[in-house]
RNA sequence: CGAAGCGUGGCUCAGUUUGGUAGAGCGCUGCGUUCGGGACGCAGAGGUCGUGGGUUCGAAUCCCGUCGCUUCGACCA
């Protein structure tokens, strides 16, 4: 076999190089392409089809808490991003600036938005007067923009889609409620959904959002032993309200600052589904979110109908609810298997000539590989089971690889040690200085990913100084 | 922004050390044969070698500038 002739361009192996694979899955997978504009990408249809349905599900879920839909400007007056100083400042490296309109110089220079919470601020400062207009639940689709460094597909570009919520409400206790049921709705959606176990947690002072009063995130591990922030949520306390001016009459005929919130997730989150999930032979989607869910490949396509039985196997399993294809290109079918398999299509339904005779088709998992033979009348019923059993599997292995790649440090030693040798999460005790977190920073490139809801006492000392610890924190490696 | 590397058909690269007027594979177009793990044959199209200047009879190749890209650090969703 003449196989080793094939010098298509394959996907680096991860083992070998990690990034290189990365972007290699992202091209191979037809997820973007590049452009003239420099740290911005093109989001081809596979991968605007995986955020269609990352929005459809998230959007879903934010109404149902009552939640509605707006749009904000892009552009922001100087003076009013300067209110909030703690924000200008943890912004000010990253915002890109519009100095003038057609031939004239503006007078006041506007920023692109970074974050829109100045909008927002301005906005409910108007809109705002009554206990009665409270809460405020509002939340955009938009892009936003920020002048990064150095930028990769999906997990840092400068321009990049997301979801911002930002609600307003008359009592801080109702705030905070909102704020952990964000939160929840991030968790919730990124196991069942994408298939990704999140820890969930707050935000240390030093890790937190410029400008908030605390901030919780959900935390997930790439295959690389990467750490990811995959969603965040704010409570800002009247922060921002007294900054802007976010007043309203309450019951009791007094004016009160409001409380607020926001929250936000991005195309970044498409970025872990990818080191999730994805293999060598490049992407694998969990079956919930997966554009198309099943790849029909006829063989011999040119023979009596087989073309025919394909197109019927399709519209039984559309019938049947499920997000059906039909490759009937003129390539090859093993052509087709791995163009398949790149794109992470979660099931893929072989039908040929030998199969027709009797009766039967051949599904094969994207996630094992496992091949099944399965009569074509009950494709329709075996099919739906099949992907919910991989995603499933998915979130298992995904579970139990992040499981086996976290460690427990109870001294320094241990601490570098582990960081050093282990990719994965570290779990250690803290004494709550964000000195420790600098120094920890400083030695090992770890950071403090978050402090868990879930506590547990490992020791009683913090693993880097050594004074009485206060909580246990995930440190890790981040994108 | 610091460090290193790289810019040659759509893509990956050879050619640069030693200057002589541009190549390969893949992809693309057409026709035919194929079809159960990236099939094959034949015939084609496609490049002022990132860019500006300099040296030279002559520059992809040597020199200076400039722009861009990649990786690693610092910063960040």
């Amino acid at each position: 076999m003449a196989k080793e002739k094939k010098l298509v361009q394959a996907i680096t192996s991860m083992d070998e190089d990690f990034a290189q694979w990365y972007t290699d899955v992202c091209i191979k997978a037809d997820l973007i392409g590049y452009t003239s504009v420099k740290g911005c990408m093109a989001i081809k249809p596979a991968g605007y089809a995986l955020w269609e349905n990352i929005q459809k599900d998230l959007d879903a879920r934010f109404k149902a808490t009552g939640v509605k839909n707006v749009y904000m400007p892009m552009l922001i007056p100087e003076s009013l991003l300067n209110k909030e100083s703690e924000l200008v400042q943890g912004f000010a490296p990253e915002v890109a600036w519009v100095t003038s309109g057609g031939q004239e110089k503006l007078t006041e220079r506007l920023c692109v938005r970074p974050t829109s919470e100045t909008l927002f601020c301005d906005f409910y400062s108007r809109d705002i007067q009554s206990h009665r207009d409270l809460p405020r639940l509002y939340n955009q689709w938009c892009s936003v923009v920020r002048w990064e460094k150095t930028t990769r597909p999906f997990l840092r570009s400068r321009e990049f889609l997301w979801q911002e919520g930002h609600t307003a409400h008359a009592t801080a206790e109702e705030a905070e409620e909102r704020t952990v049921q964000m939160l929840n709705i991030y968790a919730d959606f990124l196991e069942n959904s994408l298939a990704i176990p999140v820890i969930k947690g707050q935000k240390t002072e030093k890790e937190k959002f410029a400008g908030a009063l605390h901030t919780y995130t959900v935390e997930t591990l790439m295959h690389d032993g990467k750490a990811l922030q995959s969603g965040t949520s704010h409570n800002f306390g009247d922060i921002f309200a007294r900054a802007y001016d976010v007043t309203f009459t309450d019951k009791d005929n007094t004016v009160k600052y409001v409380y607020q919130t926001s929250w936000g997730m991005t195309t970044r989150v498409i970025g872990a589904l990818i080191m999730v999930h994805g293999d060598n032979s490049g992407l694998v989607l969990p079956p919930h979110i997966a554009p198309t869910q099943v790849m029909v490949i006829p063989i011999r396509q040119d023979a009596e109908s087989v073309l025919d039985k394909a197109l019927s196997v399709k519209a039984a399993l559309e019938s049947a609810g499920v997000r059906t294809d039909l490759d009937d290109s003129e390539k090859s079918p093993g052509w087709k298997f791995s163009e398949q398999e790149m794109r992470g299509i979660p099931i893929r339904v072989e039908l040929g000539p030998k199969d027709i005779e009797k009766n039967q088709a051949v599904l094969v998992r994207r996630d094992t590989r496992e091949k099944t033979i399965v009569s074509i009348d009950e494709l329709p019923s075996v099919v739906p089971q099949l992907l919910e059993t991989i995603q499933k599997d998915m979130f298992l292995r995904a579970k139990a690889h992040r499981d086996s790649h976290t460690y427990d440090a109870h001294n320094y030693e241990e601490f570098k040690e582990i960081v050093n040798s282990k990719p994965g999460f570290v779990r250690a005790m803290w004494c709550g200085d964000p000195a420790c977190e600098e120094k920890i920073k400083a030695d090992t490139t770890a950071t403090s990913r978050c402090i868990p809801f879930e506590q547990e006492q490992i020791a009683d000392t913090c693993v880097c100084c050594g004074r009485p610890a206060k909580k246990m924190v995930f440190w890790g490696k981040a994108y």
